[in-house]
DNA sequence: AGAGGAAGTGGATACGTTTTCAAGACTGTC
DNA sequence: GACAGTCTTGAAAACGTATCCACTTCCTCT
């Protein structure tokens, strides 16, 4: 039915149509030196055939794939959209496709999707990464082009994140202001810098320290509900929670709804992300803001410029207040 | 200061360790017929060198990229994210890497990405039309695999999309009987299909037809907002918006607040798409709810497998009723 | 035992491009 | 007018793989 393919143009019929050698329709097209007269004629023929030079042998000449390679937890969560969004917003205006792989937050699967990258050749590779990186050793050792975004966790790779020390704290104080000391955070895993900076938050401020005020999850909702609604009931005695991303906020709004518990007068909740939703969500949601888009232009950016890179580069958050936070009330929660 | 790159291991490095011809280990890796012995050589010979088959020579040879071109509006969108994690859940399974595109709804911002992706030699292509799809001509000639998803404007082009007719008759019929007759749909460009379904439920339930009543924005926040506080504010007969996708229903929650419509005493919403703030959302939106996620998967099937495939397929959405409609009442608001 | 066929194997080729290299054409200077 | 220098050009090689084809070996059937 569908009508019988046509061939695709190569430059050898390129160089034939214009009466040149392959060599200098190379030339002219890639912006090498030629005669006026000469670099018309190729042009011209180029147009005439509606010639797209092969990325293919292109590729294989050169021994590199172009384009970038882009590792996220999940793209279903807004925040790592957007980052892929400003990716692909900054890839775009360089021409280069962006290959997206999820990795679920899982370092196996994350190291599998690595293999087939290097597979491809891809030699620009941005990534939040999952574990503590020790999966990149190869990589790195192979010369791969190597950013990371969202999380710093290797010192020999340049990063691009928000600086969660300043977040942290900004939300830490901002709820010890309200009167809170039981302060709860909700982590997914993976991110250990925020963690490490909410408990120096929490020392720094002379809060009583508890381990077990910080929970984690896994990258699903499912993980996510299951933790907030745990912590929730588990511990009456906290009285803030601070949610480390969107969808562990989401998920602490719905625990909280379910197990009655109301926001902000029986706990307040401060969401690391700001979302669109936050300000529908019913008590609209006071948020440390992040630069996602931003984060992942900055890190494309970063990982297609060649020249020297910086070892990282941390991009301010900011404190949005809404209504999901309260002064602490005297009577603990049933 | 990094280590020396090491060069990659190539077939004819792993042949001579095996002590074979470079035919015999190609056929080895893929599959081919061997002995039990040389098998065995080649295997061992490859594992010990870590060999990795290269897929630029591969690609080369075979004269097509592997993987899959992906083309959505917006990777903002939660539905384009989640249509977009269905796809990439079925291509890891495959092993074939996505390489993924933002059209942002322009026709010829989606010609420009499919002149990349022809360039790659990528044969399989997934993606959400902008127009009427007159820009892929070109790429089907050129023998592309290609699959439409979310809509369906070519008739020879395989398309999995929601069942936009009974989603909408649905929606327009839930709200009819609640006694409205003046109901607006609130769509973004490109979403032609679910327009003409919704003139249709309009039209078979004998409510009033006007032009007006439909409104359109571009995939952009700012201009769905625009749209719906437009229709908002020059509309006081309407009584029940139709938001044709989360972005569009949020900019509506968002326009009536500022408008002081309020929702559903004023105005009755049905949003298009479930989405996890819908239900936190004040009030919770009652929503058509559509398989994003499914919908990319089998659209990734259906390009993956090279059988004969199915013109189109259409998957159910479900009418979710939660608390953003009301009676119409019978005084016009102001 | 000889013929016929099947199965295994490796050399050679092609995929489309970029880049090197040497040769040719031309310009300017002594 | 000869020579050094610059600029332009095309033939050829290389990138790593899959596949064609011819060759060998081994088995089976007459």
């Amino acid at each position: 039915m569908s009508g019988p393919v046509q061939r695709r143009i190569t430059i050898k019929e390129v160089a034939e149509a214009a009466g040149v050698g392959v060599a200098t329709v190379s030339r002219v097209l890639s912006g090498g030196s030629a005669s006026a007269e000469t670099r018309e004629k190729v042009l011209a023929a180029a147009a005439r055939l509606d010639y797209r030079p092969s990325a293919l042998g292109r590729n294989l000449r050169r021994q590199r794939t172009g384009g970038i390679g882009l590792l996220v937890p999940d793209i279903t969560d807004s925040f790592y959209a957007r980052l892929a969004d400003g990716v692909l917003s900054c890839a775009r205006s360089y021409g280069e496709p962006v290959t997206v792989g999820v990795t679920g937050d899982d370092p196996e699967r994350e190291a599998e999707l690595i293999g087939t990258l290097i597979e491809q050749s891809m030699d620009r590779l941005i990534s939040v990464p999952s574990g503590d990186g020790e999966m990149w050793a190869p990589a790195l050792r192979a010369g791969l082009n190597v950013v990371f975004a969202d999380r710093r966790v290797r010192a020999d790779v340049p990063s691009v994140v928000p600086d969660d020390r300043a977040g942290v704290l900004t939300a830490v104080e901002y709820l010890a202001g309200l009167g809170h000391r039981k302060i709860a955070y909700l982590g997914r895993h993976g991110q250990s810098q925020r963690v490490a900076a909410f408990t120096a938050a929490i020392a720094s401020l002379g809060l009583p320290a508890d381990r077990d005020l910080v929970v984690h999850a896994r990258s699903s909702r499912d993980s996510a509900y299951a933790a907030a609604a745990g912590l929730l009931q588990h511990r009456p005695d906290v009285t803030a929670v601070i949610a480390g991303g969107n969808v562990l906020g989401e998920a602490a709004v719905l625990a909280a709804r379910e197990l009655d518990v109301r926001i902000p007068r029986d706990v307040s909740l401060i969401m690391f992300d700001d979302v669109p939703w936050a300000e529908l969500c019913s008590p609209p949601l006071t948020v440390i803001a992040q630069p996602a888009q931003d984060i992942g232009y900055r890190a494309a950016e970063l990982v297609l410029r060649q020249g020297r890179r910086p070892p990282a580069v941390t991009l301010p958050t900011k404190l949005v207040v809404r209504a999901s936070c309260g002064p602490k009330v005297s009577a603990p929660r049933r």
